[in-house]
RNA sequence: AGUGCAAGUCGUCUUGCCGCUGUGUUCAGGUUCAUUGCCUGGAUAAAGAGGAAAGUCCGGGCAACAUAGAGCGCCAUACUUCCUAACAGGAAGGGGGCUAACUGGGAACGGUUAGCUUACAGAAAGUGCCACAGAAAAUAUACCGUCUUUUUUCCGAUAAGUAUCGGUUUCAAGAUAAGGGUGAAAAGGUGGGGUAAGAGCCCACCGCUCCGACAGUGAUGCCGGAGGCAUGGUAAACCUUAUGGGUUGAAAGAUCAAAUAGGUUCCGCAUUGGAUUAAGUUCCAAGAAGGGUUGCUCGCUCUUACGCGGAAUGGGUAGAUCGAUAGAUCCUGAUUGCGAAGUCAGGGCUAGAUAAAUGGCAGGAAUUCUUUUUGGUUUUAACAGAAGGAAACAGAACCCGGCUUAUAGACUUGCACUUUUU
RNA sequence: GCACUCGUAGUUCAACUGGAUAGAAUAUCGGAUUUCGGCUCCGAGGGUUGAGGGUUCGAAUCCUUCCGAGUGCA
């Protein structure tokens, strides 16, 4: 099982993460806000996610990171949870919206109802676009 | 041994699994005529946040810009000397203030020592402000008051009476600044002489100002002389003086360079008046207007359309690379200096990210604190064992030197106090 | 990264160029009016002027160090 992630799958370009916030959908699952689009006539690549937390509730950088570098330790853990779906150019982003620091393993418990819920969502909106 | 204060140093260690970042080695594939080059992917090795990385309060390096120059303005600093690349930083010293102890004097007011503290140029260049209270808040003398002389009223005494003397009252002129309950602050202070009453008017002491000599690099100190004393406070009010500052900040800037769109740069003509010519053909003269610019002025600089003719060829966005990590560096020793620090010698040091790495999970160890429980003890405390919990402030963003602020705990040194033993 | 502004009763704002018990509206509480409530009238409480230090006789105001909130440039 592949347990990396490297930088082709993390979201950087300033034009794509653009695209994600003007054009794309998105759900609230407390503390997190999900946001997520899925860009057409992409033959290959895999899903790129990105991180953020708001600097309004969380005053100190340490603390900032602190969410940051367990969130993405419970994306690269459960990522297999997504791969299933058969959809290429997916760009999603993460971004805790809560004001108090949570341990890891109430992280990962939530990052695996979104994931869930995301392959539910894509599976049933999908084809009705198209 | 404990507590407190000050200064300084450190600010957890470790095992397994899974990851991230750049670097080295190596393997595979692609590109190329070819390669030790370039691109993509894999394996592996060692390395990978701080004392404040923070606040952005100062200073410097570095970079670009004639919109960089000159003058004014504006901003900053302000006892002295030194350190430094530089500073509003630091070191040493001086002056002032406060406190304590001792001490001189009748008083005013001093002296010595120790500790703490100090944004500490100029109020005698000018302007402003000083509420309430107070006669007066800065020109001191308008007012109350004190004193002298003259006039008026009344009373008393003397005298036969006009009158004289003493007291009182009123007006005027003059002298004076001692006193006037206030206030944060009152025009040198204390004591004496002097005078009609008074006053630095005069004298002694104290304070102040000025001048000179000596000591010191200097701030300043000390000694002597002079002045009779003028000059209230406020410059973290405007201001004056001296010194410094060009502006903008790495998102500065440099290089390479897709896709899309057609441009971009340079030169000439193109303004007005006069003469001339077939002709805007040629010659002469004139110099304008509109922008840009850091607060203003000068200066500097750009354009004069559209268009026509000629010549040259790349400019530049996304993105990538550099800038960008070895330096005013750190440690040790010697040496100079009171010290900050300098010099010399030896040794050490690959974090380099960019939607932003330096981590996650599970466990162990050390130290400290704390909860429960067991032993022990008459009980509590201390002590020993077991189990559980907690362990600071805080995350590089071009790089340095400082300052400020936050910080559990550990250690070292010095000082003070308490207890025990000798 | 750089530059700058603002913090005053529970809330919204005042307070002149430093001068005295920091003021107004609204909200709260109490009373009056009403059968009761509202409206109205009267009265009261509520502020260490964001925190600390300094200048000054005197600080919301001036200077400085922190804390918090916000704005602009690229």
């Amino acid at each position: 099982m592949n347990y990396k992630l490297p930088k082709s799958e993390r979201l950087h370009a300033e034009k794509e993460i653009k695209e994600l916030f003007n054009e794309g959908s998105s759900f609230f699952l407390y503390p997190f806000k999900v946001q997520f689009f899925v860009k057409k006539g992409v033959v290959d690549g895999t899903p790129k996610v990105l991180f953020s937390v708001s600097k309004k509730k969380i005053k100190k950088a340490v603390n900032r990171n602190f969410i940051k570098r367990r969130m993405k330790e419970a994306y690269r853990l459960n990522k297999q949870l997504i791969s299933s779906l058969e959809i290429n150019g997916l760009t999603l982003g993460l971004i805790f919206v809560g004001s108090v620091k949570m341990g890891f393993h109430e992280v990962e418990t939530k990052i695996i109802q979104i994931l869930k819920r995301l392959v539910k969502e894509l599976n049933s909106n999908i084809p009705d676009h198209e």
